[in-house]
DNA sequence: TTCACTTCTTATCATAGGTCAATGCACAAC
DNA sequence: GTTGTGCATTGACCTATGATAAGAAGTGAA
């Protein structure tokens, strides 16, 4: 099983030298997910971590209307879960389903200790990881506070430029927290503001 | 310096003993802040998370208008900081103040680093508090994705009725991403609601 | 080719929430 | 007492975005 990108992933941010992933090799588990095909459903107990190796993933949560809200798209080298799922074994509100056929990586707490007893600097290279994806939490609270539709859009647009050509367009406005139509507009009014300019 | 929320923090979620802490008592930095008072401007970087002793914080930013949004409240037991400007010396981008005065204690990198001396296991109850952060702020971003002005507001006197009662409603009104006269319209069609029932 | 299906766009109308301005309270300072 | 300052409320109006519905363009299967 060749994971260019999980190996890189753990040598370059987990602090590990290419001995020690040769040591994990034989704990690691992979799953594949073809497109459409849920990774994790509501009501289900989520009990891994997803790193993504090839693909792109969506994390979403339906609210009382039915409505979708994604609230994260994994490319490669993203971990996605429900953490209260995985850590205290409730059911998932959440739901992950793959945009492309993906391969992830399944990764429990058990695969965090067992790196952790081969390169002990693991578990603090994983906290810089966690503090950093708390950072972007609070960077797209902070846009939902306070910045108009456009704002949103053009923020995503620079910060995942990939995601933009990978993901349908609706999808977006999902995760931008607005409806495919206004999304239109906004793209509508920056094309003519871009005309001008 | 008696710290008796701290001692217990670290006990109960850090896993630490009472002899433990007591080796890690002479790493403890406290800081005071009096109502109004700054702990972070904008600009400044932030070399240190904060844990509150006692009082209330406000973690906040200004967007591009000026105008406020409140990421987050902190109040007894809670950790805040920017954590981009702790792991990279950047300047940070947010704000903390005090709304009432307030007692911290000031943790850094390395006071993780010395607690893991003195209790290895801190470094994994530590990781898991972090995903349970991690957590509460998707279901943050779950909310104002899906969820009108009247829901996340009952959302947020469920889930903290105790700060309800300690910060001033316009506050409230920037934390769910609403200005104070619509927090004040919502309130009054909820109180109808309630009277019919 | 045609048909079905999905995505994106456009137009019209509806509405939640924003903006602005006025009022009413507390509470503190004097 | 008076004056001021900050907060909450209310009302009148405005605007960004939602809802609905219809078309247009792309894609893939039969």
């Amino acid at each position: 099983m060749k994971l260019p990108n999980f190996k890189k992933y753990l040598i370059e941010k987990g602090g590990l030298s290419e001995d020690d992933f040769n040591q994990i090799r034989s704990f690691i588990q992979t799953k594949n997910v073809s497109q459409n095909q849920f990774l994790l459903s509501q009501g289900a107990v989520c009990s891994h971590f997803f790193f993504v190796e090839y693909g792109v993933l969506r994390f979403y949560a339906l609210n009382s209307e039915g409505k979708e809200n994604i609230l994260q798209f994994a490319t490669e080298n993203w971990i996605v879960s429900d953490r209260g799922s995985v850590f205290y074994q409730e059911p998932s509100t959440y739901n992950i389903d793959a945009i492309e056929d993906t391969l992830t990586v399944m990764l429990d707490e058990n695969f965090v200790n067992e790196v952790a007893k081969v390169n002990p600097n693991f578990r603090k290279q994983n906290e810089i990881l966690l503090h950093n994806h708390i950072r972007h939490l609070y960077k797209r609270i902070s846009l939902l506070l306070g910045a108009s539709a456009k704002v949103r859009y053009l923020d995503f647009v620079n910060t995942y430029p990939d995601i933009m050509l990978r993901v349908p367009q609706w999808m977006i406005a999902s995760y931008l927290g607005i409806t495919p139509e206004s999304l239109s507009r906004v793209r509508k009014t920056l094309a003519k503001e871009n005309f001008k300019a």
